[in-house]
DNA sequence: CTGTTAGCGCTTTCAC
DNA sequence: GTGAAAGCGCTAACAG
């Protein structure tokens, strides 16, 4: 900056008011320091300026999403709008989100970022550790189990509502569900919603066909066998898009076919699943995106008005609706 | 500072020195100036310090890779580097690592970063932004157009020759083999070590029997079709595990069953994929978590001595042999 | 082993 | 609209 000052004849002062483009420099002595810059390779130096002016431009996400096909649009809504607001991503992956290595929020905190967002991969509430008193902390597809934080988290009831709509519209009557842990809010929320949309054409639901399975390929596999060989059913909602991979093995190997003798809708919008399986999987996505971005937005609200948990006042939590995406399993 | 310097009785820079263990500090001194430092909760300032020192404890990662499942993997290997001696990782996702948008570079730059490793999905030739010129970086899972920066890439040709190893260690004899677009350096190092294993055990290659797909489970399906109806074959290696994906779809319409009729063998050990297809694949891993963990330890290491692209020296480039995963489909 | 003294590169009152 | 001056929190010679 001093070289820019001697070079347009300025104070270090004013080049930097200039660069800020505060008020206070006319148009045209801010041209030319701006040129000056630029012909001297100008580069502010991120840490001068936060030290300076004790802000700063970085903020923190823990996540154990990392090793998922999730991150990706997590990682862009939340970049993209850190960026628009010229703020910077500074990422730990970890295998609990609630519990991450104590190295990692210490770094954080030493970089002075502005806020945490921490982030899962399903849908749980969570206990902040509290190293992060004194943060703004947003949690991204979990909740608070203490109910003191501001969260973000998809509708899973009316996700559920929407994937089992989809079977509807495609005048199917009879529809089984293939559904996740109980405990869990994915579970509990998509099911209700499955139980909304029946109820709203005044069909009967009926216990025995919706099922609980472990969450993967093979529970999915199980639960279809023995759903489809004791049920006469000509739709099937699973909770997600692997258990919906195992059913459509069990459906072929019980000789039925898809969306022909049975329409099948999952949840997730897991491309390399649902994009590949033969026929494509009809499927509800996880809004990450929109997730990932709300919440560095709140984050960036509230570094403003730092978080005072035990104040009493009601914790945001917003509520992202999943979008459906019909493919040709229905 | 200033505070536990007070508290201890001892000046600023006696303390700043106890604290960074350097060892012209008596233990016991050094130990009372730590415990003031719990006390009064003092965090160090990363800009500050980084300022004062002229060093950064950050380092960028720029990939596309975050979109993927390999991206956790990745970002572990190098994290963990970093860390163990005492560095944070700056990641920016973009779509493409070659040409990223200017401001996630400018972002690094101006955080003075070490160095920037630049990871991709698939390995390529990528060409280095020169708004790098000057910076250290390393390439992983691409390697330099240019040829001027060093990289560490799996040893596809190996990589090749493991997966068809695990056929021929089963018994299998007819291999024909779903390669992806030749041009891709993948498909031609796999393709190598196919034939350098076949002609280990004398074996003709039969060009008939290799066939190039898309590198999506449709591909698989298509090419898995034409060559399982026209040829008789025991064994199939698929050059990535979607291929795969499909060739399972192939094999079972046409009533092959894997792995009596037909054993099969993918690439990239793609979680999703792998483990949930019935039977499990077999596979042979991508190391990114080795690939991350040593871009990471060349990173540091080149940081010390500044990149000099032009000075003819030869740039390394290290090769990292990609395991087998046998699962249940041989 | 300890303390003094200069900064690192930038922001930000406060006068002019 | 501009400049002087005082730091931000920390490190790093250097002299004791």
């Amino acid at each position: 900056m001093s070289d820019i000052a001697r070079r347009v004849g300025l104070s270090r002062s004013a080049v930097s008011f200039a660069l800020n483009n505060e008020n206070q420099v006319s148009e045209e002595t801010r041209l030319r320091v701006v040129a000056a810059a630029a012909e001297l390779g100008y580069r502010p130096n991120a840490s001068a300026r936060s030290l300076a002016s004790s802000s700063t431009e970085l903020f923190g996400l823990v996540t154990d999403i990392v090793t998922t096909p999730f991150a990706g649009d997590l990682i862009a809504g939340a970049q993209d709008a850190f960026w628009s607001k010229g703020k910077s991503l500074l990422i730990v992956g970890t295998d609990h989100p609630d519990r991450p290595e104590k190295r990692s929020l210490e770094m954080m905190l030493e970089h002075r970022v502005g806020g945490i967002m921490v982030a899962t991969t399903y849908n749980r509430p969570i206990k902040v550790p509290k190293a992060l008193d004194g943060t703004s902390v947003i949690l991204v597809h979990c909740f608070d189990a203490a109910g003191l934080r501001p969260s973000v988290v998809p509708d899973e009831e009316l996700g559920g509502y929407t994937a089992t709509k989809m079977l509807l519209d495609a005048g199917r009557r009879s529809l089984g569900m293939i559904n996740l842990d109980p405990d869990l809010p994915a579970a509990r929320g998509r099911h209700e919603g499955y139980l909304r949309a029946l109820g709203e054409l005044g069909i009967q639901p009926r216990p025995s066909v919706v099922v609980s399975a472990g969450a993967d390929a093979d529970g999915g596999y199980e639960a279809a066998k023995q759903l489809l060989s004791t049920q006469r059913l000509d739709g099937l909602f699973c909770a997600n898009d692997r258990l919906a991979m195992g059913a459509y093995q069990a459906a072929g190997e019980l000789g039925l076919s898809i969306p022909q003798d049975i329409s099948v809708v999952g949840f997730d919008n897991q491309e390399v699943i649902a994009r590949f399986l033969r026929p494509a999987l009809s499927t509800v996505a996880l809004p990450f995106r929109e997730m990932g971005r709300i919440g560095a937005e709140l984050l960036m609200q509230s570094e403003a008005e730092p978080a005072h948990p035990e104040d009493g006042r009601p914790v945001a939590q917003v509520v992202v609706p999943p979008p459906p995406v019909p493919r040709a399993s229905i």
